[in-house]
RNA sequence: GGGCUAGUAGCUCAGCUGGCUAGAGCACACGACUGAUAAUCGUGAGGUCGGAGGUUCGAGUCCUCCCUGGCCCA
């Protein structure tokens, strides 16, 4: 007879197989349909509190892998605060204005452009913008992130509009705002500012010179060695057209300077340099007649070379002997590194050159009008005339063009308009509130502060299209800047209601209120600004236009969570505007995560074809095993992706798939509401198992409080695989077979099913928001159970589960179920055994070790999975297993005696006893005779 | 070049304030089972803790330098 139906066999319907690429899109429908999120929000109302504000990414291309690590964290974040009791309501947003849109407008717009005006530009950007939200946000959603997906906030939504606006306004009629100059890349054809990614570098040749700056007055004052010598620093360049321009020589203050004389004068370079530069000048006799450090020469000052004017001498960490003399010609208002270093020793970024290329009347009469590039050469002659030029030859190097006319671009100082970093002393105010925020990891604060403490004035305008203007006039009559509190009202009024396009539509007198004056000269007449504002300053007046505008949401955050370039980028935005509002940060904490990078720690890029999309793994394994990976890694620092690291996250997630299978599977005929035993009367190894329980679940709630995910990851692979699957459910299935139904030892292992798969199923939601759902639906109902597990808070592990007697007793005996387990591996590869039923083991012990598995009495047995199982006093005996740990253990493994139930599989003396049931054992038979 | 940061078995991670022969899971190899079965169980082999110095009775853990990465600047 077949006594396989009388056992109870695991039966679910939850599919081994998870076949998530396809249920993943379904279950998203339903959660649609059912409309789980607004059911979370109605739960929680009340509750207090947890505000992540959500870090915009850009409207502008696919999803990649950062993204859905960043997004990612945040959704595990939300769920878990939302399972913790708060109320966490999450409203994602994008960054819609800039740059990178407007470029790639232009780029399909090509020569239409010209014919356009801001306003239909403006609206193309709009359009391109709206396009890759809808598309993000559909690839957001695919990742099972949860949020206010219908109403995000967009940073051209016409109220965040209004408030870029007006914030902007608030600052400049503060006075925090002011006019300066700065040096940008300018394309004199195109008569247009260029941002760097619109530059291409192409070869070039340029005059590469070498030129003398005199030393002003008697060199005595450097040493007396040089007193009435003819000293000149020699400076080097490759754009002679700056030399007008020419404020300052800029020495490295460690280098050492050799004052070399030749031919009866005296050239300054530096030293390491000399030999090569003498040589190149076609100098062969020269002495070396006194050295110094670059700082002893710190402020002296040298003339021009043929204008009536001095040049400072100052010192720049950017000076190198790469190339040149290790004296650099500075020209502020034409050079990046020459204008910060420029602002240090307060010297103007002055650049006497117009829209067109061509020097203005600053430069002098004799240059006004003349193209710089074609000056070069009329330069080149003067130098030489007075006797300056050193050197002069062509060269052709590596030099910026205009992507657009491919023309040569120069770096040319125009008006900017720059937030002040101490006029108010926002940078002082700004590094208090840095000390206020948890940074998470704490070396951010280190990050941050550095960065405010060094940074130059925030340079806010921009000369482009797309974006929020700058919302200042200038009296048409004076030229005084015109911006009050009621301009800016006014302007936010307007914005809100039909968006920054209406600053380009309509003229300044519709913008202004009525009457507006200039508090200057009392004219009448304005015109607007035409820069935008950085779009940096879009993104970080969010606490303003999202936190504190709307409803249901407030400032400061408690949490800001992005990729730690947003230490200079969004942390560091957010700050300045904030703190120049408000007076306080916009956050309470900001946590940061590193960047993804391929197997080998290098970073992704398309030309190496190591990048890895977010689709390609969802479309092969499903967007849980995408988070399962986001979650396994330590995001503190960068994290790795290989095909090989998702697919071994694939095979763990089907090992605690398979875990909590086996456990709905054996819960089909329980009912968590009446079959339930009580604690007291639950075995040991049951009271042991939640025990285990209890301490993941402590483990695994700290971790979501520190955010440390990977430990839930850990803890719950190693508790299913080590605890559970190979430990608790081996042993256990034997009597959740063979034992009858309702008995109550098999009702007290589901009784501790249960409570596992529910506390796992809650533990593991925030991250397998998928699979928790779908576990969800195939557990047995019970009071209290709500329609989704995103609904249910976390597991509550009663006190009594922690019970440390249990614990320390059980940890003993799997320490010394290890050991046993090897004697039978040796007795199995000796072919004495094949499954564990089929041994018979001896243990022979003494004293404390005897005593103590004496305790377990019967229960030894049903641990081992052995049929029979002796306990000897005494030595270990000949050739008798001796356990290494242990040595006071030894294990002997036999066949086991008499035959094999046919039910229950344990050999037993007592199977063929029963004439009529020849083929069981007296413990089935006693079991069928109770059921029948 | 500067600021911040990291480098423990093939992979993902433990290893607290320096203290037993450096751990876990997975992957791998071998074996068992066929009543969790495209599952499950057991056993085993993998690391001079990026490298070199140093401090110490003792260093993966502290210090210095170097190498290799990452982010942000220049």
């Amino acid at each position: 007879m077949d006594y396989k139906k009388t056992l109870n066999l695991p039966q679910t319907r939850f599919a081994m197989k998870a076949n998530l690429p396809t249920k993943e899109p379904q279950q998203l429908k339903a959660w649609e349909e059912s409309g789980l999120y607004t059911k979370i929000r109605e739960e929680s109302k009340g509750r207090e509190q947890f505000i992540l504000h959500d870090g915009p990414p850009y409207a502008n291309g696919n999803l990649h892998i950062g993204h859905a690590l960043n997004k990612i964290l945040k959704d595990i974040i939300i769920r878990s605060k939302q399972m913790d009791g708060f109320d966490v309501p999450y409203v994602p947003g994008w960054d819609c204005h800039g740059l990178p849109i407007e470029h790639n407008v232009d780029k399909k717009l090509g020569s239409k452009k010209k014919t356009m005006s801001k306003a239909d530009i403006r609206r193309k950007c709009r359009e391109y913008a709206t396009n890759f939200v809808n598309i993000q946000r559909d690839e957001f959603k695919r990742f099972g992130v949860m949020g206010e997906w219908d109403e995000p906030y967009l940073t051209m939504n016409y109220p965040f509009e209004a408030r870029i606006a007006k914030e902007c306004g608030e600052f400049a009629a503060n006075g925090d705002m002011y006019i300066g100059k700065k040096p940008i890349h300018w394309c004199c054809n195109c008569q247009t500012a260029l941002a760097e990614a619109e530059i291409e570098h192409a070869p070039h040749t340029s005059p590469s010179v070498y030129v003398k700056f005199p030393f002003k007055g008697d060199a005595a004052e450097i040493d007396p060695s040089l007193a009435g010598k003819p000293v000149s620093f020699v400076i080097w360049t490759t754009t002679p057209w700056t030399i007008p321009a020419n404020l300052a020589v800029c020495l490295h203050a460690e280098f050492t300077y050799a004052f070399v004389e030749t031919d009866g004068e005296v050239m300054v370079m530096a030293k390491e340099l000399v030999e090569g530069l003498m040589a190149s000048f076609g100098k062969e006799s020269y002495t070396i007649i006194y050295e110094t450090e670059g700082i002893a020469l710190e402020k002296k000052e040298c003339r021009h070379p043929f204008l009536d004017q001095d040049s400072l001498i100052i010192l720049g960490d950017h000076v190198t002997l790469d190339a040149g003399t290790g004296c650099v010609h500075t020209a502020p208002g034409h050079g990046a590194d020459d204008y910060i270093t420029g602002l240090k020793y307060g010297l103007e970024p002055y650049s006497p050159v117009g829209n067109n290329g061509c020097y203005t009347i600053e430069a002098g009469e004799e240059l006004e009008g003349k193209f710089i590039f074609k000056a070069n050469a009329e330069l080149v002659e003067k130098m030489d005339a007075c006797g300056a030029l050193v050197k002069h030859e062509d060269i052709s190097h590596s030099y910026p063009h205009c992507w657009r006319c491919k023309k040569p671009v120069i770096f040319r100082a125009t008006p900017q308009w720059f937030l002040s970093m101490d006029k108010t002393n926002l940078r002082e105010k700004a590094l208090v509130e840095i000390d206020k925020v948890e940074w998470i990891p704490s070396w951010g604060r280190e990050r941050i502060y550095g960065m405010i403490e060094n940074r130059p004035d925030w340079c806010l305008s921009r000369q482009r299209s797309w974006g929020v203007p700058i919302p200042v006039y200038y009296c048409e009559k004076c030229g005084e800047v015109h911006v009050t509190h009621a301009s800016t009202d006014k302007i936010y009024e307007l914005f809100k209601e039909h968006g920054a396009d209406i600053w380009f539509e309509k003229e300044a007198a519709e913008l202004l209120p009525e009457g507006s004056v200039c508090a200057t000269c009392g004219h009448g007449t304005f015109t607007k600004d035409t820069n935008i504002l950085d779009v940096w300053f879009d993104s970080g007046v969010t606490h303003s236009a999202v936190l504190n505008d709307r409803d249901g949401l407030r400032r400061p955050a408690d949490l800001y969570l992005e990729g730690s370039d947003q230490h200079r980028g969004w942390f560091h935005s957010s700050l300045l505007t904030s703190v120049g509002k408000t007076g306080k940060a916009p956050y309470k904490a900001v946590l940061t995560h590193g960047f993804v990078v391929d197997s080998k720690g290098h970073k992704m890029s398309k030309s190496v074809g190591n990048v890895v999309a977010p689709k390609e793994i969802i479309n092969k394994y499903g967007a849980e095993v995408l988070r399962l990976w986001v979650s396994s890694t330590d995001y503190r620092d960068d994290v790795r992706i290989s095909d090989n690291i998702v697919k071994q996250l694939s095979d763990s997630y089907r090992k605690i798939r398979n875990s909590c299978r086996y456990m709905l599977g054996n819960l089909e005929d329980f009912n968590p509401d009446t079959d339930r035993v009580s604690y007291d009367s639950l075995r040991d190894i049951d009271r042991f198992t939640l025990a285990r329980l209890a301490s993941l679940s402590d483990r695994v709630q700290a971790a979501y409080k520190s955010y440390e995910f990977h430990a839930i990851y850990h803890g719950l692979n190693n508790f299913c695989t080590v605890d559970l699957s190979s430990f608790y459910f081996d042993i256990v299935r034997d009597p959740l077979y063979v034992e009858g139904a309702d008995s109550q030892i098999r009702r007290g292992i589901q009784t501790v099913l249960f409570d596992l798969v529910d506390g796992i199923v809650r533990m593991m939601a925030p991250i397998l928001c998928f699979t928790a759902e779908e576990i969800w639906g195939f557990m047995p109902d019970f009071e209290g159970k709500k329609e989704s597990v995103h609904l249910m808070p976390v597991n509550e592990v009663q006190a009594s589960w922690r019970n440390e007697e249990v614990t320390a007793r059980w940890d003993r005996l799997v320490t010394l179920r290890d050991e046993i387990n090897k004697a039978l591996e040796k007795a199995r590869s000796e072919k004495l055994i094949g499954q564990n039923l089929d041994a018979a083991v001896t243990l022979t012990a003494k004293g404390e070790t005897l005593e103590f598995l004496q305790s377990f009495s019967c229960d030894l047995k049903q641990v081992l999975i052995v049929s029979d199982l002796t306990l000897v006093e005494g030595d270990a005996p000949d050739g008798a297993f001796v356990s290494s740990e242990t040595s006071d253990l030894a294990v002997e493994v036999a066949s086991a005696p008499g035959e094999k139930c046919g039910r229950c599989w344990t050999w037993s003396a007592t199977v063929g006893e029963d004439g009529e049931r020849p083929t069981l054992c007296v413990r089935c038979r006693g079991i069928l005779d109770q059921t029948a």
